[in-house]
DNA sequence: CACCGTACACTTACGTTGTAAGTAAGTCAA
DNA sequence: TTGACTTACTTACAACGTAAGTGTACGGTG
């Protein structure tokens, strides 16, 4: 009814694809993703849950181009001259990108068709490998390797109950109170020894485990 | 009605958490886990939905009870003197369980709970690290990249979007049917002399992953 | 024996989800 | 002007998790 009176003024440039992945992106990194539904999406961008559907052809088209889009935040140094240092910078860039979007890592696993700014992340990676001078069988293993460590790492940070070093006492505190100490004397021990530590940041571990592969896959080519 | 003339004989034994978690696990390995629903899961046990409630207190402590009954079925070689072959042995046993029920890394993310099962897992590899002479620290990072390593190669394997290494060449030949072969040589180049190589099979990937991240902190105790 | 609390299953019902199907209103080419 | 296309809206449905209430059988007590 409202709509009808619609004059010159007040059209609206008609939604399209993109301006649903993007409203999709930000709800769900406000919000988590299961707070991404097709109702609540189609509120924040004005428009009723099923005109989405004139542009994703369904919820899972929507999940693919988000995933999709993520790949695409991931940034390369295009012109890196060694292959340790390209393959470190995208590999601490995969893992800012996969910490800002928590609920991708998640998503992965039941998204099986690549988009296009995935597949040119992964066909970027495997040449940094190949000019590096590694052999494809060698480019696969390396490949198998580094992104096993990142999509696994991101899973665990995703993980974690916490996000500060602060929380993290607090819910390590009490944990150890109720999972009787003694009962897992190792876990304990880590606990206050290590991750009770103030400045403790589990994101820390991240370069450390990225140096022990990258130094492995250096003396692949030795 | 029907249930009003239940005779002694007739009597089931009454249904427990165990049973119902037992039947899930089943339900999610055979028709995966969106097939999970308390309706599905009660006609598999013969009990309406609602019933199932006196024995999980959500759906949410269902999936806790499942993760902590896959982390149980990983097996530990406890008496293996050698941090290494101990380690490997575990990975390997984590690998098989994961590929074995792969919906469930998938579950991992949303989990933050942790169950007996899972604690006591944990404990253990922690326990071989400390062990095998790694301080406090060089636990935590050990920790961190082997768990990175297997949780995101379990991630990897359960997004394959195939199982055989034969209907990988079919997926594979469709791929680069469709993304123009030129716009991605090195994934075009990848998939030809690696992927489609008759006997292809990504699970080999692992144990190469797995020997260089072994070296690499061995190297650290040195 | 009768009695009764507890445990467990059942029924009904509600709000939310993804989306099929049909309709109306605007744009643009012939 | 007409007719095809695009896009948004409305209505409707099946399936989901689960809150709330009801019924029934078992085991322990008197």
């Amino acid at each position: 009814m409202s709509q009808r009176t619609k004059t010159k003024s007040d059209i609206k440039t008609p939604l399209n694809r993109d301006r649903v992945l993007q409203a999709a992106l930000a709800l769900a990194d406000q919000q988590g993703i299961d707070a991404l539904t097709m109702r609540k999406l189609g509120e924040a961008v004005g428009v009723e849950a099923m005109s989405l559907y004139n542009h994703v052809a369904n919820k899972s088209d929507l999940l693919d181009g988000l995933i999709d889009l993520v790949f695409g935040e991931i940034d390369f140094p295009i012109d890196d001259p060694h292959w340790t240092s390209a393959m470190r910078r995208r590999a601490v860039s995969a893992r800012e990108v996969l910490a800002r979007h928590r609920w991708a890592i998640g998503l992965m696993q039941s998204r099986t068709t690549p988009g296009p700014a995935t597949l040119r992340h992964h066909d970027t990676v495997l040449g940094i490998l190949r000019r590096g001078g590694f052999t494809v069988q060698q480019t696969a293993h390396a490949f198998s390797v580094m992104d096993s460590y990142l999509y696994g790492f991101a899973l665990q940070e995703a993980t974690l109950p916490f996000d500060t070093g602060e929380s993290a006492a607090e819910l390590a505190q009490q944990i150890l109170a109720q999972a009787a100490a003694n009962e897992h004397p190792h876990l304990t021990e880590l606990t206050v020894e290590h991750i009770l530590k103030p400045g403790y940041d589990y994101g820390h571990e991240f370069e450390i485990g990225l140096d022990l592969i990258l130094d492995g896959l250096d003396r692949w080519l030795a």
